[in-house]
RNA sequence: GCCCUCGUAGUUCAAUGGAUAGAACAAGUGCCUCCUAAGCAUUAGAUGCAGGUUCGAUUCCUGCCGAGGGUACCA
């Protein structure tokens, strides 16, 4: 593995550091952007000028000078480039060996073993069932279910949760409107409530509630709100169907008023002198926690703030005992979970390993303007519609490329057009290519079972992409440390692109039998990297295109 | 007002504090007797403004301008 070439070279440099009594610096040695300054390349010497009052480059000449009388077998050439970094160039033939790695290790290269026998639950969508999901819930899951996919590629056994509330004011509402339709399809005048849903879902709800239960229902029962919600989370759980997203557990607020949890809670709260009464209201006082103000917690109407159960579920997965926990927010949740984790430490927990991922929402444009998503006024572009339109490898992908970080602005009506240009077609089709020259290969009874000469593999084209392949584990880690899966999608463009090129300038059936198998062996490697890539993404792996 | 995120090419987005800031779409020009042209090659085009830290800043800090989100009883 790369690291282990990356790691005798750091001894040797440290080693050249302390024989020349240099201080020790937090340097980096890393693959430079171009393939002329070497495979891989260090700032030490930039690094020390100021400490040794030298010129940098004086002391990276120095520092390669030494570093050459002790050669790693591994390193072709050291050289020093302006203005003072020092380069490394690996022998080809150690990346020509790895193919038969990659080769070997399958569907497994790239694996990291950091969460081995280490548990992570990752709560994502935990949007409530009070509408269909919308383009925007779309964000969220996608990065939360490629999030866990790139802990379980560490080793991490995932949980993958969804909690909702539905004890709440917004069920109570939901509930309430399906009721105003129910009666007036009865023929009664429309009674809804006030910030009802509007939605017409709502009708069909009451229409189905009219159909199974006949006409005497009364006022106010139950009905309408078990319906409601059951009908809304089956249409919900069937849009992540179609995006491939499988939840391991549905957790919901009633739990924890039921269970004595949110009591309990709060009487720790009250011991700790962190509840007082206010305004008729119940308040927490979190601003004693060095947060700026207050907050409430129960309401003067009675009723708790989402922050109350909120938090006891916080509470509960801490006693589950992950040993990481995630939570993955729209940005309009940005300032809630700091008053979750300040209650907890408040209560003695330990709260290091929860990670809250933020991701900033997603913009519709539809005819050049922007649409104000809404789910009580019915006014947004479902989920299920836009992958109808444009299909679950283009979902998954555009919601991936970007950064969480980003306020992406997605255009409505260029989405089927751009549909076609999505450049997940870029990577699948490299893909497509390589199990194409495959099957040809089959057909003309090529055999890789009698082994390969990697020394055949001399072509810039050839070196280029296996320089780039066998940093696919590199690219996972860091998609792991970021916690950012648009880290992975980077690599496979400018893996598919370098495939693409050799391609172009490197035929792999040819007459010459060796040469062939070797290029065979390099794109069936290509191609388990393409593969474990978009496993990791949730995007497929067609075999043509 | 205050807090969070963002501002990069005509457009949508990339870029562990590093070397000549990358793609895609849109625009221009080439390449299919040859494993799929959903491709390759090639031209043009960008770091909001003003300071600061640093050998080096798209990246870190301050101010301003602009966008999105939040802001004590929605979640």
């Amino acid at each position: 593995m790369m690291i282990e070439i990356k790691n005798s070279i750091i001894k040797s440099v440290n080693d050249v550091l302390s024989a020349l009594s240099y201080p020790e610096k937090d340097y980096t040695l890393t693959p430079p952007k171009k393939s002329k300054f070497g495979d891989l390349s260090s700032n030490i010497a930039l690094l020390l000028a100021k400490d040794l009052k030298r010129s940098p480059m004086d002391i990276a000449k120095l520092i390669a000078d030494k570093l050459k009388s002790d050669f790693n077998e591994n390193i072709s050439n050291i050289s020093v480039t302006n203005p003072g970094f020092i380069n490394f160039k690996i022998n080809d033939d150690y990346f020509r060996s790895q193919i038969k790695l990659i080769l070997n290790s399958s569907s497994q290269y790239g694996k990291g073993n950091i969460g081995n026998s280490k548990t992570a639950n990752v709560e994502f969508v935990s949007a409530n069932p009070t509408g269909p999901l919308t383009v925007g819930h779309g964000r969220n899951a996608i990065l939360g279910d490629t999030v866990s996919n790139i802990l379980e590629w560490q080793g991490y056994e995932v949980t993958r949760e969804y909690y909702f509330n539905n004890a709440g004011r917004q069920m109570r509402i939901l509930a309430e409107s399906v009721e105003a339709r129910y009666f007036e399809l009865l023929g009664e005048d429309l009674n809804m409530p006030q910030d009802g849903y509007q939605g017409d879902y709502i009708i069909k709800i009451a229409q189905n509630i009219l159909d199974v239960e006949g006409k005497e229902l009364e006022h106010g029962t139950d009905i309408f709100k078990v319906t409601a919600e059951e009908t809304m989370f089956n249409k919900i759980k069937n849009s992540l169907k179609n995006l491939e997203i499988y939840f391991d557990q549905f957790t919901n607020e009633k739990t924890f008023y039921e269970n004595g949890d949110i009591d309990t809670f709060m009487n720790e709260l009250r011991d700790k002198d962190l509840i007082y009464e206010k305004e008729n209201a119940t308040w927490f006082k979190a601003s004693s926690l060095g947060k700026t103000q207050d907050k409430v917690y129960i309401k003067s109407s009675g009723e708790p703030t989402y922050r109350v159960p909120d938090t006891a579920y916080h509470r509960d997965k801490i006693k589950r005992d992950y040993d990481l926990i995630i939570d993955v927010f729209g940005a309009d949740h940005a300032d809630a979970y700091p008053d979750v984790i300040a209650a907890l430490e408040a209560l003695g927990h330990n709260t290091n390993h929860i990670k809250i991922l933020i991701y900033q929402f997603v913009t519709l444009l539809r005819d050049g303007q922007k649409v104000k998503m809404s789910t009580r006024k019915a006014d947004f572009v479902s989920l299920d519609d836009l992958i109808d339109q444009v299909g679950i490898d283009v979902v998954r992908y555009f919601f991936i490329m970007r950064s969480m970080n980003s306020h992406l602005d997605f255009d409505l009506d260029l989405a089927s057009d751009q549909s076609d240009k999505n450049p997940v077609y870029y990577l699948q089709y490299a893909h497509a290519r390589i199990c194409n020259i495959i099957s040809r290969a089959n057909d003309l009874e090529f055999a890789l079972d009698d082994g390969f000469d990697p020394s055949y593999l001399r072509h810039d084209e050839e070196l280029n992409l296996l320089k780039y392949m066998v940093r696919f584990p590199e690219f996972v880690n860091i998609a792991y440390e970021n916690l950012e899966p648009q880290n992975i999608a980077n690599y496979l463009q400018e893996l598919s692109a370098r495939f693409h090129k050799f391609y172009n300038s490197c035929r792999v059936i040819t007459d010459n039998m060796e040469l062939s198998k070797s290029r065979l062996a390099i794109v069936k490697a290509a191609k388990i990297i393409l593969a474990n890539g978009f496993n990791i993404l949730g995007i497929s792996a067609p075999e043509r295109m």
